[in-house]
RNA sequence: GGAGGAAUGGCAGAGUGGUCGAAUGCGGCAGUCUUGAAAACUGUUGAGGGUCACACCUCCGGGGGUUCGAAUCCCUCUUCCUCCGCCA
């Protein structure tokens, strides 16, 4: 959620920021400036009626005290009128806020001064490319073939005990499963993460603390009779874990881990693309959190960059990083970069992590500052990404490291595997 | 799931209808003393709205009510504790 002080001081900025989003915001920041303004000329008419008030009521206090009930009761017909007006400057300031509330919530975050213009994943700008791409043998097997042929992963199986997008990983790929979990977070607390375990429901306040609530209720799971939803990602929980905190600056960085299943109802996305592990309902994902000084937030996400690469650099997988356009962006995101590793039995790059910085726009639903030199508050910076998702990494595993006679593992996970091919 | 108790500032903990945003202690910060530190002493120390700055307003778990006036009384929800039941 932006600032409304921002939005009242930097108005058109604001607005020429979120044409890169193909976005017209001059109709809805208009419409919110309106009601701002609205808002605080009724706060201070309430406030106005509820200060006299208060000085009645303590002039009545007296007066009873020194024994002058006549001239009490004569007060207190007045205090009547002015509780009915503050009654409905109340209920009137409610609705301005709500309606203030609602329309700030429409708004998605600013984009860094980066972004490049766009409306499409076309338009994502490619800024780094690693990694051979592998002469895979004849009759290279996209990784759903492999995963039959060599019995790691069973999707008709989930589909009997669940259904579509819940797999089954058996022997070998389970294990590897585990191993990648492993191997992330070990990389993950090495660079100074924290490893968390945390719940996988959240809330309805934590949804609203990062962003996907309201409005976007449809993407996730819901438990209905105890209200909770079951967590698309690993950051709800993770940064939730800070909302409403004033932390001291002495704190930063802020930095946690996490593994944990997502779960993504992905409605309406069906098609060849989505075949196999390329998109799930459940899947696996490590996360890492950071809670940044907003001088430094920039500097830490390009830390989180660097910390990523380095992971897909010991895994030997040919990827490339993309700045992605104002299209493509997240609601909630300033700036984002995608890593892709390029599957060569699928001909096409996948998506395997999401780097971004959300500045004070999550920060500012959440509550979550820090004190300043002055000891102000200010809203700190999050930051978020993955480290990594499971099952486009083991798609990028099985599909570039077959071989003849069965799946190379890389080197880095062998001793977390217990083994070194599957065949 | 059943019965009872509780929820106050960073923490502990007073406060049962008026002058209480709230005693006191601890912690934090600043200072005095000290070569320096500790101790001791002095001062200071919640958040939000609003204002150029004040004034002023709101907040004692959340919501609602009673009252001229609520941290304090009533209703309700949530959470925690104790006992019972169940249980990995």
């Amino acid at each position: 959620m932006l600032q409304l002080q921002l939005v009242r001081e930097h108005q058109n900025e604001i607005i020429d920021s979120l044409k890169k989003r193909n976005i017209e915001a001059t109709p809805l920041v208009e419409k919110l400036l309106q009601l701002d303004e609205e808002r605080r000329a009724l706060q201070t008419k309430l406030d106005a009626t509820l200060a006299e008030s208060n000085k009645l009521s303590k002039e009545i206090g007296g007066l009873f005290k020194s024994g002058k009930p006549q001239e009490a009761n004569a007060l207190k017909e007045k205090t009547g009128t002015l509780k009915e007006e503050s009654k409905q400057l109340g209920d009137d300031l409610n609705t301005a806020a709500k309606a203030l509330q609602d329309l700030l919530y429409q708004i998605p975050n600013i984009p860094h001064a980066s972004v490049p213009a766009g409306s499409t994943d076309a338009d994502n700008e490619e800024i780094f490319r690693e990694g051979d791409i592998p002469d895979l043998v004849a009759g290279a097997l996209p990784h759903w073939e492999l995963a039959k042929k060599y019995d790691i992963i069973d999707f008709e199986l989930g589909v009997k005990i669940t259904g579509a997008g819940f797999p089954v990983y058996k022997g070998k790929g389970a294990r590897l499963q585990r191993a990648l979990i492993a191997y992330f977070l070990d990389k993950n607390t090495a660079a100074g993460y924290t490893e968390m375990q945390v719940p996988h429901l959240v809330n309805e306040a934590s949804g609203i603390g990062t962003g996907q609530l309201p409005d976007k209720e449809g993407q996730m799971y819901h438990v209905g009779e105890d209200d909770l939803y079951l967590i698309p990602t690993g950051e709800v929980p993770v940064t939730n874990l800070l909302r409403g905190d004033i932390v001291d600056q002495k704190d930063f960085p802020i930095r946690y881990t996490a593994y944990t299943p997502c779960f993504r109802r992905e409605a309406g996305s069906y098609g060849a693309h989505v075949r196999g592990l390329n998109r799930l309902h459940q899947f696996d994902k490590v996360e890492i959190v950071r809670v940044e000084h907003p001088d430094t937030s920039y500097q830490a996400l390009d830390g989180m960059v660097d910390h990523v690469k380095g992971i897909l650099r010991e895994l030997k997988l040919p990827f490339r990083i993309l700045r992605l356009c104002g299209g493509d962006l997240g609601f909630t995101a300033a700036l984002t970069y995608d890593f892709e590793v390029f599957s060569t039995a699928q001909d096409r790059w996948l998506e395997i992590s999401s780097v971004s910085n959300f500045e004070t726009y999550q920060a500012n639903r959440l509550k979550l500052r820090f004190k300043d030199e002055q000891g102000k508050s200010q809203l700190a910076h999050t930051l978020n990404g993955s480290a990594l998702a499971l099952p486009r990494v083991l798609a990028g595993i099985l599909e570039n490291y077959q071989t003849e006679d069965g799946i190379e593992i890389p080197e880095v996970l062998r001793s977390y595997c217990g083994f070194d091919k599957i065949d």
